[in-house]
DNA sequence: CGCGTTGTTGACGAGTATCAACTATTGTGG
DNA sequence: CCACAATAGTTGATACTCGTCAACAACGCG
């Protein structure tokens, strides 16, 4: 179990975002977050927080990879956000949260109880501005995926999410690619089913812009190609 | 030319939002804005702020609606969202608006120099309290059209669209809308193409869910079959 | 009134969902 | 370690939704 939050401060774990939750935070500030957050262990596939479950807690992750998803009455599931180290995950307007959040790998997440998080975020401008930073950089990757859903086909929606994770999961590089998430899962985020994201992958693979090995292992083979096809702008 | 923005707190104007930017600040507060504020005046198909442009504003919508889209290297369009009386807009992460602002029909906005708007900010805690509702507001907006581009049919978008205009739109009842955009800048909003939404409305129309005189005049004839087609949850 | 714009409707085709069969991978117990 | 079952992924056939193209109707405006 991780004690201490110093660590996430450093690039090499929060590969992806410009604004990492303690980024600019003096060692003597952090030592006041690291009395009060406790570290939450998960394995693969456990929920940590469930849709509609009382929001008590923020989270910043700290390893592994999890899921951001919202369950409609009719059963259909939209992933919201995949989350990576580093990524902040708290938003909620009521008191309950309105998604549940699943890990796809073993992880260990830092839960803050949001009380006293907001009340030393008050004292804290650092933080608070990189709270703030960060709910605009969700925000603009929201609208991101907005325009991917309205405008984009099959697999150029796959490109998307590829230039996604090229730019902020950790390890991933220009030329190699783990997964982390199935089939549905990617289907699930870019609003389309598991069959037409495998033939969005095979027509990739036909248009030699990526290769796989391993199902789960990806070769990008024209980077430049893959960035024009996830890019509308 | 409105000079005063304590009309702005006032329900009337602000049919939509739980969070007004200016609720509940005081008149002494308000007159502290009322000095750095100017009043832009628009007519209908007007641009506020175009793609690309320096961030050097933030935006309180007074009277009229607006809209905000963002055009890809395509030529295709995407609106991420309207704008009505009591509405913000600013969200930036560069310099530079990734949005441009149209105005559907002759509106007011108060416009505040970005710098002097934080700088008070920062000494009115109401006020930065609201905008960061705001954002959350936002940002919860957002997933919801995520969710309605990638799990929704063609007329249960339209479903989507027409409660959130039940909901925001100054005048609106549950009987009796008035829609301000065209079937375009639907199509654009909702991810489809104005032959869509023609279709999907003579559906549902139809469906005796709706009814039309006017084509901007809409009657809802099933308050809850809308309901449980526009929302997915 | 004529003309341009916007909206509607139809015919057709492209793209994706659905259903189903099959293959590959992972996990489990003997 | 293997056999088997369960799960995940791929591929094909078909149906449906939506996009595209085209014709036409309705409306707004000079």
């Amino acid at each position: 179990m991780t004690s201490d939050l110093s660590s996430m401060r450093r690039g090499d774990y929060c590969p992806s975002m410009d604004s990492s939750l303690f980024h600019g935070i003096s060692e003597q500030e952090l030592s006041e977050l690291n009395g009060i957050f406790t570290s939450v262990a998960l394995e693969a596939n456990d929920y940590l927080v469930h849709q509609q479950s009382p929001a008590t807690h923020v989270y910043n992750i700290m390893s592994g990879t999890l899921l951001v998803e919202r369950i409609g009455l009719s059963g259909r599931r939209q992933i919201l956000a995949f989350l990576f180290p580093g990524d902040f995950f708290g938003f909620a307007h009521n008191q309950s949260f309105e998604f549940s959040v699943q890990s796809l790998t073993t992880a260990n997440v830092a839960a803050f109880k949001r009380k006293e998080f907001f009340n030393i975020c008050d004292h804290l401008p650092n933080l608070k501005h990189n709270m703030e930073e960060i709910t605009t950089n969700v925000l603009f990757h929201a609208f991101d995926q907005v325009f991917a859903l309205g405008q984009k086909k099959a697999h150029e929606r796959i490109c998307f999410l590829l230039m996604q994770l090229i730019q902020r999961q950790p390890g991933a590089t220009d030329e190699q690619l783990v997964l982390p998430m199935t089939r549905r899962d990617i289907a699930d985020y870019l609003g389309l089913t598991n069959e037409t994201v495998s033939r969005a992958f095979s027509k990739l693979i036909k248009m030699e812009i990526i290769a796989i090995d391993n199902i789960y292992n990806i070769k990008i083979l024209n980077l430049d190609e893959l960035k024009h096809l996830a890019s509308p702008d």
